[in-house]
DNA sequence: ATAAGGTTTCCAGTAACTGGAAGGTCAACC
DNA sequence: GGTTGACCTTCCAGTTACTGGAAACCTTAT
């Protein structure tokens, strides 16, 4: 299986996929021409990856998924740590952005948003802090 | 005022001021000794950008939002558009995470965690993919 | 023979810093 | 005057996870 054939069937681009190989998360043969060529397990790594990294999992969060998948006598505790880990950062990072979502709109929402100069908006980025307007950090 | 205290005003690093300087997003002087000096103008532009950086503006728009910001003439339909664009991308990027977090807080309460190798979040991850345990791209 | 469409490698660039090295400066203390 | 310690300077490299592009090779069809 050629690297477009293994693109399509994992959804990965082929740059990425080429990537994962120059960083060893996949060991894909070699063809007498020089091309890759994928076998089916190399396939299900990928698709493994991808849905890997569909959820945010990081590289090395990847890699370490990745062995612990193909050594079946691994306990699960390892991967839960891993996966809640994980879900804590999320969840970190969705309370950062709804805040960030939170005084943003109320700032584009004070903001007339014509032809005049008045702006809230840089105003309230600009410094002036009274109730409501302040930005956290 | 030397970069300790400006960072120390501003709340930004004193690496991140050389950088904004570097990349021309704040212009200090400098002392004989050839240290940054940093007008009261410069300070309240630092605090500017912790304030935009922090609701997430990339550098690209604090430096299209400072340069609003410093031209009084401005109209604010302009900041307007910049803001409700980014509101827009950080509302996705809410929907994503969200999404992530369902489907790997699912993933994450069906596995038992101990040291038995059965693992769901691996299951889930490999390919087996049917109902509720499926994740999206 | 050549053209189109694969594939290969390698190099550079992205975003926004951050760490570290090597060296200059300043204020204080002995 | 010398030395220590805390500043400051510049520059270079590394981070994350790719992505774009160039130059060149392979395959298949016309």
């Amino acid at each position: 299986m050629n690297i477009s054939h293994a693109a399509k069937a994992s959804g990965l681009p082929a740059k990425t996929i080429r990537y994962y190989e120059d960083i060893a998360l996949v060991k894909p043969g070699r063809n007498a021409n020089g091309y890759r060529d994928f076998s089916e397990v190399d396939i299900h790594n990928l698709t493994f990856l991808a849905r890997a990294r569909a959820l945010g999992f990081s590289i090395e969060d990847c890699r370490a998924l990745l062995a612990l998948y193909t050594d079946t006598s691994r306990a699960s505790a390892e991967v839960k740590r891993i996966a809640q880990d994980h879900l804590t950062e999320i969840e970190t990072k969705i309370a950062d952005l709804t805040a960030m979502r939170d005084t943003l709109s109320h700032l584009v929402r004070t903001c007339h948003g014509d032809d005049r100069p008045d702006c809230p908006i840089l105003t309230g980025l600009g410094g002036a802090q009274h109730g409501s307007d302040r930005i956290q950090k």
